[in-house]
DNA sequence: TTGTATGCGTTATCAA
DNA sequence: TTGATAACGCATACAA
């Protein structure tokens, strides 16, 4: 039942091949120079007798290389990310003991080119990236070169299509959105006028969030009208006018629903206009000014997606990935949306 | 800025100190043996140059020993608890590398002498004791003597007072009742007929969620108005009775509130009275029985406390203190109260 | 009372 | 093409 001692060792197959643990390392690190029907012989052993590397072992060597993991964002100013990277940096605190470091690059804006930059500039350093990815296919590409060379990607919070990203840390933006739906429905008692203020429509996750938003509100909530879209473009100045016009033009609009940055802005705009009856606010992440709107009552409930954990995730899985020497295709790591209100914000 | 290189070793605080690596690791495990004046100047270099024991080092020392983690909770038949256990067996799995395993006793009810000897019937075999603890003064003391014998003791799920347990891993129970609170007022519009069903009143975290959701009701929701309140007795069965003679004994009742367990039981009387206008109910904890009844759109929304998580963290704590070598108190370890909709299940 | 040698598993280096 | 050995940091049995 229980199993009674610790797992098979390259010493092991050292002694059941005939060979010394030199020639197992030269197989299993795939160094060559070693005769094919030796290295047949120890590849089948080791298929076998299931062996892994142990991780205690690998840990007090990889101590030796000082291994760095490149982590890049394209946060700018944007605190939902100095979340991301407080998670990192929690990670990394706290793995300190095994010699692993995070480097790290805060792009302003999501520039393909500089994204690009930003990968080169970690070569050859790097024994892993972590990468909030611009869905491109120039990115996808030097992920693949990356992998050739050895490095592999985990990309978090944003995902690409067609790489070879090893896994994806984030959250599931289209359960995100029908969260939201739900939340709405249930707070309004699935009557109302929404207004729907959109982000921009370049990232993908604001794309896939406001769909899924829509398609459970459509089906769940058919008495919840959309009786206007107007969109933040990230930016509250931008977004403070968009709501102010929007809420102006439609006073019969009872309900908001922010779908990605800009909720300060359009809290502003609600308190402006000064209605009588109070419009349900609801809006995603708990960044310092959108939770303050939470607690001043202007904003019902927000729906999170955890943005420490993300880092913390993302660097753990990193080492783990240098722990395990394994640099293959691994399950992705979803977040879940977390719901908040005033009382567990 | 950057660190050059890995942290001071034993190697080091001995070459400092002129004496050998053995000196140096008798005072670190105060085997005594050591000249008075040497083992201060010991003491003094560990402190100064802030030494601690290298995890990595130690994990492939600890792998030599198998180390054992006890873990009691009063699961019974509870599902809550599998999914508690079910986490410490993911994290004894990720880290079965380092040679650590869980030993497990799921006791039926809260029996304080059955958990006293539960307790003994793991000595000296254990390493680590994760508790989900009766709070009782006769439990406290004896985790006080597990403490003296060299062996910390981690509370999980419920906490005890005035105990030596080194940190709790488990959810903040008044924070969990003041959510449920504000997510009822949200959902009523503040407005109400209620029907509490509570839990048993030996549990202190049964009694710290009640507290929790009725202050925070009663200030922030005074329109909602509390008619009745039974007990299910953590059972379905009592739990239907209770519920069904409350619903016809109260007409008016329009909403309701499920504590602790028995959610299953007061679905069913819900259902059974057939009311015309839907009653509002509002439970903790995703165990399946009470999914299905979001799901059959029964109950609207829940309040839950991660139980994988809680099984989860509290093994890798048990086995981070095992590396470490640290015996002393820490931070709980607090799992955030979730609120769950059918959409985000 | 103190120092030294050994081993945990992996891997790099050097010698054969 | 292979084998032997040392090193990472810690802990312990044994020698001095």
């Amino acid at each position: 039942m229980t199993k009674k001692h610790s797992n098979i060792t390259i010493k092991d197959i050292a002694k059941i091949c005939g060979v010394s643990r030199g020639t197992v390392d030269r197989v299993l690190n795939g160094r060559g120079k070693v005769k094919k029907e030796v290295e047949e012989l120890i590849l089948k052993t080791i298929q076998e007798s299931q062996y892994t590397k142990n991780r205690a072992g690998r840990a007090l060597r990889v101590l030796t290389t000082q291994p760095v993991v490149g982590v890049i964002v394209s946060g700018g100013r944007n605190p939902f990310f100095d979340d991301v990277l407080t998670g990192v940096h929690k990670a990394e605190k706290e793995l300190a003991d095994y010699g692993v470091r995070a480097e790290i690059i805060n792009l302003r804006g999501y520039d393909v080119q500089h994204q690009l930059d930003a990968i080169s500039s970690f070569m050859p350093r790097i024994s892993v990236l972590i990468l909030q990815a611009i869905n491109d296919p120039r990115i996808a590409q030097s992920i693949r070169e990356l992998k050739q060379s050895g490095v592999p990607t985990i990309t978090v919070n944003t995902d690409l299509e067609n790489s070879d990203r090893i896994f994806y840390v984030g959250s599931d933006y289209v359960s995100g959105g029908e969260t939201a739906a739900g939340l709405l429905g249930m707070i309004t008692g699935g009557k109302g006028n929404l207004g729907i203020i959109t982000g921009v429509s370049t990232l993908l996750g604001h794309i896939q969030r406001l769909h899924g938003f829509e398609t459970r509100l459509n089906t769940r909530w058919p008495e919840i009208r959309t009786i206007a879209r107007a969109s933040a473009m990230d930016d509250d100045e931008y977004s403070y006018q968009a709501t102010l016009n929007m809420l102006l033009e439609h006073p019969e609009i009872d309900c908001l629903q922010l779908i990605a940055a800009g909720t300060y802005g359009a809290c502003r705009a609600v308190i402006d206009t000064k209605r009588e009856k109070k419009i349900n606010v609801l809006a995603f992440d708990n960044v310092p000014t959108t939770v303050e709107m939470v607690r001043m009552g202007v904003v019902r409930a927000l729906v999170c997606q955890q943005p420490f954990e993300q880092g913390y995730l993302a660097f753990n899985a990193a080492f783990d990935a240098i722990l395990s020497g394994n640099k293959t295709q691994g399950e992705n790591i979803i977040v879940e949306n977390q719901i908040r209100i005033l009382e567990n914000l």
